[in-house]
DNA sequence: ATCTATTTATAACG
DNA sequence: TCGTTATAAATAGAT
């Protein structure tokens, strides 16, 4: 919306994203708010970053009777099972990723055919950080790679624009030319379906 | 917003409050849009009009799964914020070990050499790169660990070994000084307990 | 966080 | 409800 259009799909930079996301969440809740106080009406927005946390907003600070006037409405009225029970499945949860986590992380420790980096020695440790470093410049140049294809896309895209946009200059002439002819020597009657035409736009 | 600022408050004119409501929705519910979208968030918005009527937008559909889990982390609301801090943190935390999981599972993948990495887009490739980068760290740290403590070793060593000269130097001396003494006025005879002494050799 | 050049949203009107 | 237009507001990018 300023110094530059922006495209409406996932901002890729995680930094812009969070900025975005944490401008325009603050824009979104007041824009609801002056709805609401202009207009008298309720609203409710519930925003839940990528992160799991939740953002939200209910006029006269009910969001609870808002909930279930929307659940009346939609007559989807389903019983919720106890806080604790959830509490606990979550604490579950937690608990098997990190074991998981563990897991993995020893996974990739023998990957590189050591042990704990507590019991390596001096050697064993110079030749895991070259190990590492030789990944890490894998990982780079898969980065530009991405990148590139990236580019690359955006250049073919850009080409095909370029040709719809030659093959629209050339229609507009002719029909210029067709609609002059008309008007000049035969019927001065406008065209009955310039709509057709406009599939060509897109 | 436009022609005349507006005041922030009820618009008494009911014409005018009904334009306003049409078109402030639509605005609300695009710009929600838009946020999940550049965002990667998931948004509900309900709104109801003064006359009882609903509007509703949910990405992905769900406001059902929205509204759950707006409950999970809401439901209670006795001032109990505490527990909504701990459900929240907890729910962060399950939400961020998973994507580790994610990163380490296609980590390992790669270390097994399939060609996963070629399927990571920028933005799980840039956070690996920095999780090695810090492995890489953590093992620099590790790595200098050891070399501090060699030294450490060494330099206690060369400490005591320069202490043990320093004294076998003084004893030398008073042997000397003895064995001069004796051979020149009294006995010409070797000291007895020699070894007793050499235990400050090292 | 703060600052602007732009893009968007929208109030008034037809 | 729709379209238009002048203007207020939001905000992308930079700092």
């Amino acid at each position: 919306m300023a110094r530059g259009k922006v495209q409406m799909r996932r901002i890729e930079n995680p930094v812009h994203r969070q900025v975005t996301f944490c401008k325009r969440r603050m824009g979104l809740l007041k824009k609801a708010k002056e709805l609401s106080v202009l207009c008298d009406a309720e609203i409710g927005v519930i925003v839940v970053s990528p992160h799991g946390k939740i953002y939200d907003l209910a006029t006269n600070g009910n969001m609870q009777g808002l909930i279930d006037r929307y659940r009346r409405t939609y007559s989807g009225m389903q019983g919720e099972s106890s806080e604790q029970n959830k509490t606990q499945a979550i604490r579950q949860e937690v608990s098997a990723l990190t074991h998981e986590i563990d897991l993995l992380q020893k996974g990739l420790r023998y990957m590189h055919g050591e042990n704990d980096i507590n019991h390596m020695n001096l050697d064993e440790l110079q030749t895991l950080e070259s190990n590492l470093e030789t990944w890490v410049h894998n990982i780079r140049s898969q980065k530009m790679q991405v990148i590139s294809r990236e580019i690359e896309m955006l250049r073919n895209k850009e080409g095909i624009l370029q040709a719809a946009n030659d093959i629209l200059q050339e229609r507009i002439i002719e029909q210029n030319a067709i609609l002059n002819f008309r008007s000049t020597v035969v019927m001065p009657q406008a065209p009955s379906q310039p709509s057709m035409e406009s599939n060509y736009y897109f």
